[in-house]
DNA sequence: ATCATTGGATAGTTTCACTATCTAAATTAG
DNA sequence: CTAATTTAGATAGTGAAACTATCCAATGAT
């Protein structure tokens, strides 16, 4: 299929997916000639998880390395997920006091190298981040948010396919950063419910 | 205190703070004078905020909305979370088939104006973006996403503050918009410490 | 008295994700 | 076989967002 009826089908404009192109995220089509190439399903389906991802939020160079993992996974699943989650989680300083964030570690159930030390900061950079706003979190909800993400994760990575590395790949890579949002929506959404639970019409 | 005392106070930058003010984030100091004002801690205080939903993503028309929900409360707290949700949850076209998020809703315990319609296009949306990149959640998963989200929802509205008005509006909002990224922190350490459980140590 | 500082206005910068234009080559329609 | 259309590739431009810098006249501190 040539350029025009690629753009048709995923739905992103020709110029898009030049910039696509040139930026990496797409791979060159088969060439036919100097100036001319063919593109295939592939293209397709890549697109569309190039438009997904970037919705989900992530930058066009999160994008990129979600990309290169999935086209050429590490073995070990841990490495998957790091992979994954370095291209979703911010960027930042370190140099963060992580204490706090290593006992909620423990709470996980953490042992040492059970997760990577970029996970530690970005929890301790939250934590700095509420901090520093003055804002503090009942010990009673920050266990319940322990509880609920192990929930969340304990599933997650139960429900990681085996029978075929590719999918196990795709899975891990595109379940961690496209879900984001729906969790967080899903959040809000259970908040309203619950209000509406303790706070029965106040009018 | 002069404006480079508060700078310092609170790390920000001058030309930030002035910013800041013309976009109507910090309110007017106390004018002395045509060219001359002073600013107090509740300055200090509020530039601390606006730091720490800025870092949480929060766009400055965002972080305008939650101060000015702050400033002037509604009565009811589904009013004062659809103020504060308002502001994080991304902003998109409607129109979306919203079958599928009613029915997760129902599973969170949805009763008929229980919640937002913008809820229930934040979650469709969210669903819809999974989809078009060809991801499909496996049902352990949601349900283990909508038990997760209701174990967190359920405690933070049972520890809303019921002491002072002031307390409870602080908390919803702020609790909303600035804990969202160590949701998603935590659950990213969650997952790579589950997956350490599952498949220990495959070098 | 004088000299750095301030408020306010205006303009410039950086980054990001596109979007538009141009050119020469190549396909396709007639 | 010619003419219109399409394409790849290069380069440049756009618009939004969040600052950052520069002026200026008027203060305020010394």
């Amino acid at each position: 299929m040539r350029m025009a009826e690629l753009s048709a089908e995923a739905g992103v404009p020709v110029p898009t997916i030049k910039y696509y192109l040139r930026e990496g995220l797409l791979p060159q089509g088969v060439r036919t000639s100097a100036t001319q190439a063919r593109y295939g399903d592939a293209h397709i389906r890549r697109l569309r998880v190039i438009r997904a991802l970037v919705d989900a939020g992530v930058s066009v160079a999160g994008v990129r390395k979600v990309l290169a993992t999935l086209d050429e996974p590490p073995h070990e699943v841990a490495d998957l997920l790091g992979a994954a989650h370095a291209a979703v989680a911010p960027r930042g300083d370190d140099g963060i006091p992580l204490a706090d964030a290593r006992r909620l570690a423990e709470r996980l159930g953490f042992r040492p190298g059970a997760c990577e030390p970029e996970r530690l900061t970005d929890v301790a950079r939250a934590l700095d981040s509420l901090d520093r706003a003055g804002f503090v979190i009942p010990p009673d909800v920050m266990t319940a948010y322990l509880e609920g993400v192990r929930t969340i994760a304990r599933a997650e990575i139960a429900g990681v396919p085996v029978d075929t590395p590719e999918e196990a790949v795709r899975y891990v890579v595109l379940g961690t950063t496209l879900a984001e949002p729906l969790l967080l929506a899903l959040r809000r959404m259970a908040e309203q419910i619950a209000a509406v639970e303790r706070f029965p019409s106040d009018t």
